[in-house]
DNA sequence: CTGAAAGCGCTTACAG
DNA sequence: CTGAAAGCGCTTACAG
């Protein structure tokens, strides 16, 4: 059915081998220039596309990348990971097998088998939040965990600088001169929510500040109720703070009702900071949140480039010392939620 | 490196027919059961996993799928669209190739031929809402359009039934017993706002009501301001309307901010009702939002079945007479925001 | 019931 | 510089 490297052959004249090395640009010297011409211009006259399961059969690997994704359904950075991955896999020349496991071990298991019988040169493995994980059996080496990590310290795992950004976010805060910073932290995160605390600490300490038990919650940050209730005790309270830190933007939106609702102006009476950067939702904030990006799309791009390549690309961070576990900045995002605090 | 056929084969002592035979379960009446046991203890107990490249070689087909989507990273269906299809073509035992083309036509034809060249059963076009879009290059039969459509009304198309879901919202309105219903469409959407606009004149129509021009506003439904200032206009006129029919959930949730900033209760003086039941918004919306679900993941399913099947599945919509045309139904959603009108 | 052989489309030593 | 041949791992007629 389909044009074969031996249609393009026979069109000109030539071995199939001489076909094949001319079409992958390995033929200098050893193919004549005119004979070379003459196979590309067949080629393209034919619309010769190459096969990539032979290709594949004959050198034990294909141009495929796995892709396996927990929850990509219920979760905003699924589209993220996986855009950038494709994009990335396509600037090498290579395709994204994408499956999705809903959180099943078993079918993590079953997804590298799929993926190995299909000899893909390597599994991006992604969690859908910051979070210890399982590696599936037979994973083998050529894994590496997108935002999540694994007992193992040499396999490769990639995670947000959740204390970084937590830092840069309450310093931020500081330096426009804040004094009484609210946090409200998330109560079911059992890796990001201790090192954002950690953050938020460690910039409030180099300022000579503390995190005032009467300034922060720890709650559930899917409860309505349960925030409202919390930003309302904090902010209700005699010298309330007069800027908030929240644990992700949907949090913040909560306190920005609770502020609007107390009458408090944003951000000339309370400064307000999220963590996530989740576009869908900062759309309809007023005025737009400041907040901190979490890198998915930088960790699904060094990801698919690494397992291209082989190698962890130069230009990321530095691996954790003695570890192949790699922390990735979260950029500060300043926007129009932040200011001096009232005078 | 991996274990082959031949591996297993050798094992137990019989050819590599027989093996292939016994593993793929084709073998009754051509094998005896206990060597056929025997085979696949062996295949077991080596770990044989099939190469799935040479049996895509041999059978000039392969046990994968490609998915095309345009936009994967800015829009929140894409997520819905890619995990309904990867779980179907799994519960096929398919893969599934997915390409992002950030809607450059160049990208869906390199698309259309990377796939080709991994003899993918067939192609999802996915556009991200619903319009028509040109067929990529060198497409050939085995292409369905998600959420789309083209001129070539023989081409496999699916998209929501715009139509009976603005109806039945505004339908539902109708029976609670409001007579004033506004309707808040999108200036920018060439083929859903019509339509949604026809629903919702239909199902007024069937009540002897009619859209009003002092209660319909055709908005960017992107810009809030603009959003705001319609809502305002149509709900501070004397003889307001009693419910509002939005484009989209987005929109709903400005008319509801509009709405408490007036001072209107939802849904007791106001009734309420999106569409696309676009969940991360919602769990932000008090009361509930009362909406109308797009039907993503049917259409995923139906593709993806579709194309491993080669025909299509007939639990769904008949086409549209003397089409490949399928609209697919949108179901109205009722939550908390649609109540009878005030007395 | 069973095995030897051909061939899918490619690339890579190998011999000229 | 060039071509004939082998072989990647599988399945499918074919002959016994």
């Amino acid at each position: 059915m389909a044009v074969t490297l031996a249609d393009v052959a026979r069109e000109v004249g030539v071995s199939t081998a001489a076909a094949s090395m001319v079409l992958s640009g390995r033929y200098r010297g050893r193919v004549s220039e005119p004979r070379a011409d003459a196979i590309r211009q067949a080629a393209d006259r034919l619309n010769y596309v190459r096969n990539e399961l032979a290709l594949g059969l004959r050198t034990a690997q294909s141009d495929t990348i796995g892709f396996i994704t927990q929850q990509v359904a219920s979760t905003p950075y699924a589209t993220t990971l996986i855009a950038a991955a494709t994009e990335t896999a396509r600037a090498y020349g290579h395709l994204l097998i994408v499956i999705e496991t809903d959180g099943d071990p078993d079918a993590a298991d079953a997804a590298i088998r799929d993926l190995s019988s299909h000899q893909v040169r390597g599994v991006a493995y992604a969690s859908m939040y910051h979070r210890r994980v399982r590696v599936p059996r037979h994973a083998g080496d050529g894994l590496i965990i997108l935002d999540g990590y694994t007992e193992d310290p040499h396999i490769c795992a990639l995670v947000p600088d959740e204390v970084q950004g937590a830092h840069d976010a309450v310093a931020h805060l500081v330096t426009l001169g804040h004094r009484r910073v609210a946090f409200l932290n998330d109560c079911d995160s059992v890796d990001a929510a201790p090192l954002r605390r950690r953050g938020v600490e460690m910039a409030l300490a180099e300022a000579g500040l503390a995190l005032l038990p009467s300034c922060t919650r720890t709650v559930n940050t899917r409860a309505y109720a349960e925030m409202k209730q919390a930003t309302r005790d904090i902010l209700t309270q005699p010298d309330r703070p007069t800027a908030f830190f929240c644990y992700n933007d949907s949090t913040a939106i909560v306190v920005a009702q609770v502020a609007a609702e107390l009458g408090l102006k944003i951000p000339d009476d309370l400064s307000l900071v999220g963590f996530d950067n989740f576009t869908t939702l900062i759309e309809f904030s007023v005025p737009s949140l400041t907040t901190v990006q979490l890198p998915h799309a930088d960790m699904a791009r060094w990801t698919i480039t690494s397992l291209v390549t082989g190698t962890p690309p130069a230009d990321g961070p530095a691996p954790d010392p003695g570890t192949a576990r790699y922390r990735f900045p979260c950029p500060l995002i300043v926007r129009g939620t932040t200011a001096p605090p009232p005078a």
